[in-house]
DNA sequence: AGCAGATGCTTCACATGTTAGATAGTCTAG
DNA sequence: CTAGACTATCTAACATGTGAAGCATCTGCT
């Protein structure tokens, strides 16, 4: 555990890693998927496929491309792969639309609904434990606080991050 | 807006996305990282790839693959490749270690010690930009309780799932 | 010494994240 | 009606996430 100064110049004005909002982001959501993934894998699913077949379900008619990439947080590359994948593999059909051939509607198969079905009650029951781990209302304590961090606008804040108050 | 009962079966059950809290987890960070992003972009950094390099700066004598791989949160797989990449562009050095030759030693170069220093003040900024956006009041609440979702263990709460668990 | 198993790290294979650009369909000004 | 702008989605290229397997190397035990 050295002390060089001239090494160390720049690491001592920045905050300690543990403290940093992003990775206690990172780290949580790691904790979360955790739980998550070892049961979607016994149903040959990643996260995200999951993502797009939960999103689906509230619905009967399907959504479109740019709706699902909104509601799962997915980007269109990705999600135009995960599409395929799971148009491939019988799950979810792809049809464009008539009055604008640009869009595509994405909707469940029948087997995708009974995928649905027989990982939504699993999904649940391991929501369950987290929320028992951490209290219910911990929980509605956070929710908040995460959704207020989300609205966070970089735009607005990276105008004029050299001086932090060139404000013109 | 149709209302197929066999269809929503299953959905009825769920959470809504909004109220998800790996969900929201994902949409916090993301908010975060675009604000980052494109300042390491002009320093041609992905995210990780400044997780290494800060991590770094805690130590003269650099730390070993494994330490660095906790300390980042990244696995194994993406850390090796990271850091031969790092190494190739003349920011890090990959140095066996002597009594255990299946250990390896990573530290910064003179070259990634200015880069740091031309990054660091930058990242503060923005992360100034950020706690002032939700009050450092908030912030103060928020990370014992992402801490302590990071705490969460599935292997603890999975082992009484109930029925979904076929624990014999 | 010598061998079985553990350890640290890497490589492989596949899925996703990210940015930039391509593609095709639609809309609007003129 | 039509050229140019705009939109929704996809493809391409590269970096990372993830699980499984491979490869040295080390350690404990006999």
């Amino acid at each position: 555990m050295t002390r060089d100064p001239s090494a160390s110049t720049a690491a001592h004005s920045m905050r300690s890693f543990d403290q940093s909002l992003p990775m206690a982001l990172l780290s949580a959501r790691e904790a979360m998927m955790r739980a998550f993934r070892p049961m979607l894998g016994r149903h040959d699913l990643t996260e995200q496929q999951w993502r797009v077949l939960r999103a689906l379900t509230t619905t009967t008619d399907g959504l479109e491309v740019g709706e699902l990439a909104e509601n799962t947080l997915l980007l269109g590359p990705s999600l135009s792969r995960i599409v395929a994948n799971l148009v491939d593999r019988g799950v979810l059909t792809r049809t464009s639309r008539e009055h604008d051939q640009r869009r595509a509607l994405v909707a469940l198969t029948p087997k995708g609904r009974s995928v649905v079905a027989a990982v939504g009650p699993a999904s649940e029951a391991i929501y369950d434990q987290i929320e028992t781990h951490i209290g219910s209302g911990r929980l509605a304590e956070v929710l908040p606080l995460l959704s207020d961090l989300a609205g966070f606008d970089a735009d607005l804040a990276s105008t004029h991050v050299g001086e932090l108050d060139a404000s013109h």
